[in-house]
DNA sequence: ATAAGGTTTCCCATCATGGGAAGGTCAAGG
DNA sequence: CCTTGACCTTCCCATGATGGGAAACCTTAT
């Protein structure tokens, strides 16, 4: 099949199947006298694991590893559980984060009026001095 | 002051204090003969109100709106509490797909050995077809 | 034969930031 | 007066992952 139709189907687009072979993400596949790229269905299994592990947040070297793990059909599951839970903390930690920052713009916007007056809190503390600072 | 005080006093960095200022997000200060830039206590605050808003996950855009309406005097608070409000919600959503993302990778490690052996539900479910797969 | 649509490579843009080079400047101390 | 070191200047490049688009080529159906 042609790049096209791989796209469909794994759910990557043509344009970022051409940049995970050109980084060496997944390998070239052969090619027609046209030069035109021909995938098998094991390649759109590939595909499809990458585009899982973009969707759960895998950073694509983080997803070269993984795909390593995956072909390595002698790797200990420790190793990918390992990896799988040291991401899960670094996800946690960045919710985490967006969560106070929503949570200290939030707690600032309460104070806000919000009406037609030009007072506000909310630009009064990011005007202020950071030790007065609501904490983010 | 030089940009080295502008920048330790502010927070912001003398590369982005340059940046800011050649995307015009802040006015380009006086020179020296020798072209150093000098700021203005003045200019500091502005920085610090820009690094305020940047560690609330203000884009530079929003930081330049922002700015724009605490300048403005006469602008009425019910504005700023507008996009506040928007951008917490934004941030909420970010989170919660963080927190997603991380929910359906613990869950699946849940079920990963995690020992020397080598089947791993984790890439199992990486390699399964969509509809197969554990919502994220 | 021609039109439509797929494919190729190549370059550019995003967003916010940092790194580093090559060169100019300033202040302190010998 | 001159050197040294710490500043400053501009300019270019890199990141990470993706998209946009151009120019040229191929394929397939009419």
């Amino acid at each position: 099949m042609n790049i096209g139709e791989a796209a469909t189907r794994s759910g990557v687009s043509a344009k970022m199947i051409r940049y995970y072979e050109s980084i060496g993400l997944i390998t070239p596949p052969a090619r027609t006298a046209a030069q035109y790229r021909v995938y098998a269905a094991d390649d759109v299994h590939t595909l499809r694991f990458v585009r899982r592990s973009r969707d759960l947040g895998f950073s694509l070297e983080e997803t070269r590893e993984l795909l390593a793990l995956w072909r390595d059909k002698s790797r200990a599951s420790a190793d990918v559980k390992n990896l799988a839970m040291a991401h899960v903390r670094e996800l946690e930690e960045k919710a985490a984060e967006l969560k106070a920052m929503a949570d200290t713009l939030r707690h600032l916007a309460t104070h806000c009026h919000g009406d037609h007056r030009p007072d506000c809190p909310i630009l009064a503390d990011f005007a202020a001095t950071p030790s007065a600072q609501a904490k983010a």
